[in-house]
RNA sequence: GACCCUAUGGUCUAGCGGUUAGGACACCUCCCUUUCACGGAGGUAGCCCGGGUUCGAUUCCCGGUAGGGUCGCCA
């Protein structure tokens, strides 16, 4: 039988990093066997539950590329889905939950107290075979020593979740519960269920936590924690991806760059850590710029595009040719799209507004002469692309007697505002020499 | 308070009784470079503590400590 997983997310309004690999997990593990990966919404608290807060989820899955066999097609809860075990939204699956509460009652596994439904939880430890973990024997809590049943239905005729999710995982067919570890306690319950619907439970998974850099736990505010900021901050999903494999899974031959299609093919449950792993965004970073250094012209294009629209910067009064050229030039230097307005921006205006420490340094009186010097050596150059301005540029040093440097430094800062940026003798050729000289008199008038 | 899980450099990890404890990120130095980034060459830094078991423990067992989780009419 080909394993059935499924992704459980409750639609808070944000898709947690944490949540992201869980489902991540699920979805290899369904690719590496080639089961069934299912997403199932969660939306029982009807009151905070809204159709934009799932299309955080769906829109998140669908941007890292985790495709689901079941589940809906829209964020609309009686809208269209894919399946047949559906409903794929708790809030559509009432019926069956009061059915099986019947049968439970029926056969007094449960009982009604003060108007809530109870479940006649196990006295005995119970033995939780999980396939990450281990054999995890969990006897009862002091706490649950003094009242083991616990509520099913609360009294406003509200089931639980330990109710909701242990029928939707009998019903749906699911064959491996993968999910985060802080359900690993609470497994006892849900197997206790399953046994008292007659079924023996699924198989069990639980992975470890992604925890901050401090080691607490990763909350809606912290940095990172929300995938949204991914989509946002211009990531590549391949990166965030990459990065997620390598918190508590390990190709354990010192591989760091994989795609998906490759982890799908290594990946296996008994070979997940069993430690919690801390969100490190310098490595996240690191495999982003790797990424993005590898990608495709027009994509880095379309990327960038988007980017500084978003910022304000509209490429598209500029000549396709221009934008193209200058984009080239940024190619490779920087890890993310968000840096990129701050990075290129110069190309797409023509107020320079220079770097006040820099300005101070570069903008001296010593260093005029030296500018209007190479101001003409570009004028008089017999062509304005790299080549030639590099080769006006060093003669012109030559024959003041300094170093590149000094001439190199004042000029970037009086053509792009900043001491850093692309290659300046690429950038000085797509700026052109009307935008570069002008830019240089300008600056020359500042000091 | 009880119960559960975990423990290799700052971080992610390899290791499954005998290794100069390997890799990656970050950090530092140098090289390349007319900036930055990339790339190249080096470097700093680790087996939580205490008991066992064993000829020998990072590795196995027990205890402690620390971190995380759970014990809801939250999910």
């Amino acid at each position: 039988m080909k394993p059935r997983v499924r992704f459980a997310p409750s639609p808070t309004g944000y898709l947690h990093i944490g949540g992201a690999r869980t489902a991540l997990f699920n979805w290899l593990y369904a690719r590496h066997t080639g089961g069934t990966f299912v997403l199932r919404i969660e939306d029982t608290d009807a009151a905070r539950n809204s159709q934009e807060a799932v299309d955080v989820i769906l829109n998140g899955l669908r941007w890292l590329g985790l495709d689901w066999d079941e589940g809906p097609i829209t964020g609309d809860a009686t809208g269209p889905s894919k399946g047949d075990r559906g409903p794929y939204f708790q809030s559509q699956r009432k019926e069956n939950y009061l059915k099986r509460v019947e049968a439970l009652l029926s056969r007094d596994l449960a009982y009604e107290k003060d108007g809530a439904i109870r479940f006649r939880m196990t006295r005995e430890p119970i033995l939780i075979p999980d396939l990450v973990v281990g054999d995890v024997l969990r006897p009862l809590t002091d706490r649950e020593e003094q009242d083991p049943d616990w509520v099913l239905v609360r009294s406003d005729g509200q089931p639980v979740f330990h109710l909701v999710n242990v029928i939707d995982d009998l019903e749906m067919g699911i064959t491996h519960v993968i999910r985060g570890e802080d359900h690993l306690s609470n497994t006892a319950k849900h197997i206790a269920l399953f046994r008292a619907f007659g079924v023996e439970p699924p198989k069990y998974a639980h992975i470890p936590l992604i925890l901050n850099g401090d080691g607490s736990k990763m909350s809606k505010r912290d940095r990172g924690a929300s995938l949204t900021t991914y989509l946002d901050e211009g990531f590549l999903a391949e990166a965030v991806n990459n990065y997620l494999c390598l918190l508590g899974w390990s190709p354990k031959d010192n591989t760091e760059k994989l795609s998906l299609k490759d982890v799908a093919k290594r990946f296996d449950l008994p070979q997940i850590l069993r430690h919690n792993a801390k969100f490190d965004m310098e490595k996240l970073l690191w495999l982003q710029g790797e990424y993005c250094r590898e990608l495709p012209d027009d994509r880095f294009y379309e990327m960038s595009v988007h980017a500084l629209a978003k910022a304000g910067v509209d490429t598209n009064k500029f000549d396709v040719h221009f934008v193209k050229a200058a984009l080239n030039t940024c190619k490779g230097k920087l890890k993310t799209f968000a840096e990129l307005p701050a990075y290129a921006g110069f190309y797409f205006t023509d107020t320079v507004t220079y770097d006040a420490e820099a300005a101070k340094k570069d903008f001296v009186p010593e260093n005029k002469p030296r500018l209007e010097k190479l101001r003409d050596a570009f004028a008089h150059a017999p062509a304005f692309n790299a080549e030639t301005l590099e080769a006006a540029l060093k003669e012109t040093a030559k024959a003041l007697g300094v170093k590149a440097g000094f001439l190199v430094h004042p000029c970037r800062l009086a053509v792009t505002g900043k001491t850093s940026g692309p290659s300046l003798y690429h950038l000085l050729q797509v700026l052109g020499k009307e935008r570069v000289m002008a830019r240089i008199e300008k600056a020359m008038q500042t000091f």
